[in-house]
Order: C-alpha cells, then sequence, then structure tokens
DNA sequence: GATGAATGAGATTTCATTCAT
DNA sequence: AATGAATGAAATCTCATTCAT
C-alpha cells in the first residue's frame, strides 16, 4: 500500500503548478475531485479505493488516472483550493499587506480572527480533516504547509500582532506563543466536531466562549 | 484494504479483557507489541504491513497472528497501557475518589495538572499518535475512548473543577468549555512536535506558559 | 480455510442475480469458469486454489476476482447452467407446465425420464460433482438446492407419477417414497463413475437394466 | 492446503498396521480420535484445522502430532473402527465363510441385509459422510475402499445372492447389477439424511418400504 | 477524453507441522 | 506423553495502475 510520501510528488510543486494550470476541467473530473474529497475525509486516504472514488463520482476507473497521475496527486488536487483559500497571500503574493489591518484593540482583533477561523474551519472541514491524516504521517508534507503557511497568514496574524504588542494591547510573550495559543484555542473546535460528529455544535456560543477565553487569556 | 473498524474488534471489549487477562506474555509477543508501537507511530496503521512488524520484531510473520487475530487487535493491545495509565480510574474505580485532591489555589491546581500532563504527552507521545490517526476516521473508536475517558480523568478533574468554582478560584462558565480549554492548551504540546519533529521542545518552558496562558484565561 | 458456507454468498441469490444478468461475459472469464469447472470437480473445492484456477485459465490471478468476488461466487456461476438446465422451471416458471407430458404406461415414462436422466448425469458429470461435494458439508446449500429443485423437476415427475397412480399404473406408495426411489436408482449412474473413474460405463446397458428394475419395482 | 491424496499416506497399509497395533491409546489420543469424528463430519477434513481438533478435543496442537502423524492418519485413523466393523472379513479372513448363511427365500434375505445395513448407516452415519467426502476426490483412496471392500462383504453377499439365484429365487442378472441395485436403494438412506439433517426419518418405515421396493425389483 | 478489463505486486491471514521444555 | 509457542509456506483477496478500444 503505497504511503502518500513514498510517492514523490511534492506538495509544493503541484500546489504552485496547479495554481497557474487554468486548463479547463471537465465535469467528470470535476466529480471525481469531489468523490475524492467525501471519501477520503469520511474514510480516509489509504482507506479509499480508485474503485470507490470512481464509483462515486459515477465514472470508469481508469478516468480517475487521466488528469491525475496517482491517487497522491488526486488528493493534492482535492487539497488545493483549502490552501489557496486559507492563506490568500500564497495564492497571491501582493494582496498579503493589502488584506492587514489595524484592529482598534484586542476585543475587536480576536472577534475577527476567531468568527473568521471557526467559519473556515466549519466550512473547510473535510479538506482539514484530510490535512490533519497527512500530516501526522507525512513529514515532508508538514514541511510543504508550514512553508506555505509561514508566507501568508502567520504574517499578517503576526504583524497585527506585534502592532497589538507595540500598543500594550496584549500580553508580551513571543509571537509563537500568542500565535500558537489562537491556533490552538480555535482548532478546538475541529476537535469537537470530530469527536461529537453527530451533534450540531452552535458556532456562535463557541465564538463568543472562545474569544472570552482568549482574550483574558492573552491580555497583558 | 480493511479498515480497523470494519473489523468487528471492539477495544472495549478488548480493553477490559485485556485487564483481567494476565497470561504472561512471551519475549517475542513482547517484541511484536514494541515493533507494532514503532511502526504504527512512525507510518501510521494502514501504512504498516503484517511483514513490516514481524521484520522490525525479528519474528516469523505467523507469529504475529498467533497473539492477535488482527493487526487491528494487535492495534489495540498497542494501546491498552495507554488507556490503563492515562485513566487511573479505569484500570482501578475504586480509587478514583482517593486520587481526588483538593487544591489551595488555580495556580497550583494548574501546575500540577498541566506538568503532569505534559510528560504524560512526552512519554506516551508515540501511542498518542496512534490514538489521534484512528479517532479521525472511526467513529465507534472515538465512542469507546469517549466512554472510557468519561469514566476517569474527567471525573476527577470535574471534581476539581467544582471545587475551585464553589470557592470562586475560577471562572465560573460551565465544566465542558473550562475541561475543555485546558485540553486543548495542553494537548498543543503534542501538535507541536507534529510539526516539529526534530526540534527538541524544552518542556519546562512549555509548562511555563501554558499555565501562564490557562491561570489568566480561567481566572474569574 | 474459509469454507463455502462461512462466506455469506447465498446461492438463491446468486442464482436469481445471474440469470437475470446478462452482462456479456469476456473471454478470460469463461477461460476462469471453465477452468474453475475442471478443478473443482478435479481437485474439490477447497483443494483448488486462486492460483491454480488463474494458471488454467492462462490469467492472471487478480483476474479471478475482477468478476467473482469469492472463490465461493466462482463456484456458484460455474453451479449456475447446471442448475439451469436441470430444472428447465427454474429458469422460465411459465413452461413447467407445458413440458408435463402424459404416458401411455409406466414403460414408457421411465424409459424417457431414465434415458433423459442418465444421459444428463453422463453430460453435467463434473458440476454434478461440484455440487455433491458442497450437498455433503454445506446445510444451507443444501435448502437452497432443494427449494430450486422443489419448484420445477419435481413438480413436472410427481404429476406424472400421480397421473399414472389414477391410472392404476404404478404402486400406490406416497410420491416421496417412488420419486425417492427413482432419483437414486438413477443417481446410481454417478455413483458408479466415481467408483471407476477409467472404465467406460456402457450407457444403453444401464438404461436397459435401470428401467428393468425400476419397471419391476414400481408396477402396482 | 494438502489434499489427503497428496500426502503419500496409504490406507491399506495404514489399516492394516492400525489392525495389528494393538499400542495402549491414552485418553487424550481417545478424545482427539472422537474431536476428529466429530469435525471432519461436520465440516469436512479440508475445513477442519488442527487447531479445531486440539480445542475440542481438550487438547494441546502438538498432542494431535504425538501418535497420528499427519492430519491424513488421524482421519485414516478415524475411519478404521468403520472399515473393519462393516466387514468383518477384513478384520478376520478366516471367519468369512463361516458368517454366510443360506437364506430361506428373497424376502428373508432381504429383510436382514436391509434392516442391518440402514441400521449401519445410522450408526456409522459420521464416519460414513467422511469416506465419501474423500472418495468423491481421492481415487486412490477410492480404489482402496474397493480392495478392502471386494474381499469382504461382497464376497459374503455375492455368495448368498448366488444361491439364491441357484434356487431361481432372484432375478438372473449379473451380479453386479444385483449387488449394485440393493447397495445403492440402501444407501438412499444416507443421502436422505445429508438433504434434511434436521428430521428424524423413522427408520421402519424405511426399511419397510426399501425391502418392498427391492423385493418388487428382484424377484425372477 | 473516457472506458473498463486486465494485471501483478503485495497485503492479510491461516494452518499443518515442529521442537524445546 | 503432553505442551504450546513458533514457524514459514501458501492461500485468499485487494488495489493502484496500465492500456487497447
Amino acid at each position: 500500500m503505497a504511503t502518500a510520501n513514498e510517492e514523490s510528488t511534492n506538495f509544493l510543486e503541484f500546489y504552485t503548478a496547479a495554481l497557474q494550470d487554468n486548463t479547463t476541467i471537465t465535469p467528470k473530473q470535476r466529480q471525481i475531485l469531489a468523490a475524492g474529497l467525501e471519501l477520503f475525509s469520511e474514510r480516509g486516504f489509504d482507506n479509499t479505493s480508485s474503485a470507490d472514488i470512481a464509483e462515486r463520482a459515477g465514472v470508469a476507473e481508469g478516468t480517475v488516472y487521466k488528469r491525475f497521475k496517482n491517487k497522491t496527486e488526486l488528493m493534492l488536487a482535492v487539497l488545493t483550493p483549502l490552501i489557496s483559500s486559507a492563506f490568500p497571500a500564497a495564492a497571491n503574493e501582493f494582496e498579503t499587506k493589502t488584506l492587514t489591518v489595524t484592529y482598534p484593540d484586542l476585543h475587536s482583533f480576536l472577534t475577527t480572527i476567531v468568527a473568521n477561523r471557526l467559519k473556515f474551519i466549519q466550512t473547510n472541514f473535510r479538506e482539514i480533516k484530510i490535512l490533519v491524516g497527512q500530516l501526522l504521517y507525512n513529514r515532508e508534507f508538514g514541511d510543504q504547509i508550514k512553508t506555505i503557511f509561514a508566507k501568508s497568514i502567520n504574517t499578517e496574524t503576526n504583524a497585527a500582532v506585534k502592532d497589538l504588542q507595540a500598543r500594550h494591547l496584549i500580553v508580551d510573550w513571543p509571537l509563537s506563543y500568542i500565535v500558537g495559543f489562537m491556533v490552538t484555542t480555535v482548532f478546538a473546535y475541529f476537535s469537537k466536531i470530530i469527536l461529537n460528529p453527530d451533534s450540531e455544535i452552535p458556532l456562535q456560543k463557541e465564538i463568543d466562549y472562545t474569544v472570552k477565553f482568549l482574550e483574558k487569556g492573552l491580555q497583558p
């Protein structure tokens, strides 16, 4: 059973190529991507067979390999939109700075970020699940994601945090810890859904408590 | 590729049986457990073959199946010590209450818990990684772990938190949120190791910041 | 070693589905069926391996499992034509009554039936052998075959025997005994071939004696 | 999966040796024989594992191989009593003629034989089932059984039939046909039990009809 | 581009048998 | 004699991938 990382497919390369490749994708290939997303997130990459994907997509098995040379490349293609939307800077490096906003206080900063990211998790839950599954066992993959990460959202968030620190509106800890606690606390929402797949977790309540907790924990 | 949960193996049953079954395990079987632990955490359950395990353990392939009827049962056997040590109450229900301690203040409570749990994560990193990998795609498994969880550490921690609340030493939020933020914040350590597998993360510094953050975030 | 009946494969379902499924079968799959027929009857189901079948059929081992999800399903597919031809009524319920003929006397009845069935045994010897091997140890299978049986040939034969009884041309015993003795006596031919695999047993002589014996034994 | 006949074990040799070998058999070995009889007849030789036998017998797996060098030899040992009791002449060649009786008429002959053999089938059902299973796919085995057969019961029965023919009390057909029809008709009882494993078939009724049918069919 | 039959390498598992105790 | 852990060969089955149509 080929591990994703046994394949020499490199996400960074694939991702960069994909962003430029505007080849129109056929409806069947779109169905394959959709099926891959569903199945990889439901069962995990290794427990999804090409046949499963073809069946769910309503195409022939061979069709899966027409555009995606690998099961691995298919997975990368499935994740590409996530990365692009998660890290706008990754998609377009020039916009990075424009997006950075100056926040009046810690509360408004956290409210904005938390609400945005929790919604993001809700929207992209399946993609994130696949990504987490890959991060666990695929070091190289983790490094690549971190590279992309570092280029974008972190830069943005880092800038905002630094700004708040300059104005003494947030604790004076190393950036990595502050951002780390934020990410972790926000990411808790993902874990909650994983552990309670059936119950709908009320988003607003989650936002409220998360903001309250972070605000107290990070106030100067 | 058989998913762990396609097998009808039930962790709760297996775990309960394992706790009572004190059959002396042979050295070879111990080597198999060790090999399973290493490989499952290095490569993931699905990317570890029986042949890999046998080879790493230095035994014949058939030997793996002599005591563990499945790859899945082997994995459960690998996880059993984790569960037993993580949740002492699960192993011995009677001690539960005795273990509960009254903490003088929030700081001492958090210091105790955080130090203990971060060390626990450090010690049991590989087992936890396997468990996380299972939780992602195996609902039934998640339910069972939650059942075991609920019986023990939560009960303990819940009691301590309630006590602190009664004495107005901690915020007056629902228990689930307080415990949730604690678990999440502590668990961040695990994520850090996953994302930085090479760099040694200084434990004491991690404890300090985690306690500081939680103390501020959870103070009344 | 998986017994045929440990598999949940159900012949009745399989058979019914097979009759309707007119998917054109590929030449390779036909070769696999042929190889299965030969080998199962030569060596028995349990002593025929997938590798044996693939080799005899001249295909890759995986090809065997492309159309037949099991060794068991392959065996059922091998037997399906036998059942269909043996019990025409099973294949087409409407013809049942049309096939029933009124026989002028016991002799002509027995001559027709015996000649027909002995030739049938001769033609379908290998399939019958496989079927007998299954009947020995597979209760469920036996029940299903009886169900199919009951719907067809028995009904036909029963009708003819009843008719002969009404005209006092055959003994007045319970139908089950009369049909039982006929089946048994005819089936003796199968046993003879099993026990004398080398010597050609002259069919006409066999027919003659069988008819003579049955005629005397069943005359009123 | 080793076929019985792939093993070089030869039943004739084994059987002859077994008859002379009066080594006292230990209780555990007796349990193994009993377990083998049960399991081989329930599931078939190939679907019974050594572990199954050991478990049913309540002994260790290795114990099975202490007295019986093979699974095949165990099966032969299981069948030996059947052969010995079925064919007294095989056990003691000298008694053969003494056992032969002169029957006053066809009816008494058939009544004696049929009742005796049906009871024999009833008593030795499991052993016969194993033997039939072997006969289907094991030519050499069939030949050996026929050799033993030929030496005994056939000789006896043949003598009686010849005697009846000399006195014109039975049809003047070749011996092989007469004996064949008798064997077949009697053997029908075995088939009935196979096909109706649950319902008790009344033995006396079976004897009556069998005798009536054979008497008519074989009268001169 | 799409199909789907075919492939063959490899994964999981079973099991008769051996052997040190 | 009995045990039962260990073996390794072989069996069943899966699946990513290819290729002729």
